[in-house]
DNA sequence: TATTTATATGAATATATTTTCATTTATTCA
DNA sequence: TGAATAAATGAAAATATATTCATATAAATA
């Protein structure tokens, strides 16, 4: 059987991305033109899409204010789902771990279904 | 662009299971020698474990009250991830959703790996 | 150097969720 | 019928989380 921390662990992992919040800017780290079971199934297989976008970005796609984006970010970023890189005063996100995308599939797939 | 209320729905779905009370019931539900990419991958086709345990059985397992765990099992249900049959005094709950084994699939290899 | 732009952060507030406790309903069995 | 077992429920208490607000830091530019 699982183990305590393990399952904390997925607990944790399903929590980071329950919020509206933070799965809107997964979503926009995972890219605009983003489609169930097109070519993104291929990410699958190890590729990922390397979308990597400005805070500013984010904070348009997502609507939400500058300080709760920015807060969100950094769960994420804790968390190791995103990654972050400087670059002048700009600060760029992208997501760093595959399991994202199949855990937006797989939910996206239950969510669309009837 | 997903919508706001497929959004939701998302969220939704995973902060159901981001709880660790329900993910432990989804867990022992999914049956207690689950093994992660063995034999349940071919849930991922359709096929689905029809394991279906009473209450009892489940407070047992998750090792938390009664009381909790029944909340839980409601809020599982609700969400139409897991259904229940009446049998005489005890009440059996199984996964309803093959969705769920792909999702806990997904967390557990996030999880587990480093 | 002073100003502007981009982002981060801490503390306070608002809100939601989990957990417990006491009670209730339903079923079986003596 | 009355006691015992299994499960559900409502309200209260405990806890956690999201959101805002005000402010800070860091880089670019005038």
């Amino acid at each position: 059987m699982i183990d305590e921390l393990t399952l904390a662990k997925m607990a944790d992992m399903l929590s980071i991305a329950s919020d509206q919040t933070r799965l809107k800017i997964l979503l926009c780290l995972l890219g605009e033109d983003y489609r169930l079971g097109g070519k993104h199934r291929c990410a699958l297989e190890g590729e990922m899409p390397q979308i990597s976008k400005s805070v500013s970005e984010i904070i348009a796609f997502v609507g939400a204010s500058q300080s709760l984006v920015s807060h969100q970010l950094r769960i994420l970023k804790d968390a190791k789902l995103i990654s972050s890189k400087k670059e002048g005063r700009n600060v760029y996100y992208s997501l760093s771990d595959a399991h994202v995308i199949e855990l937006v599939e797989v939910v996206l797939e239950h969510v669309l279904e009837e």
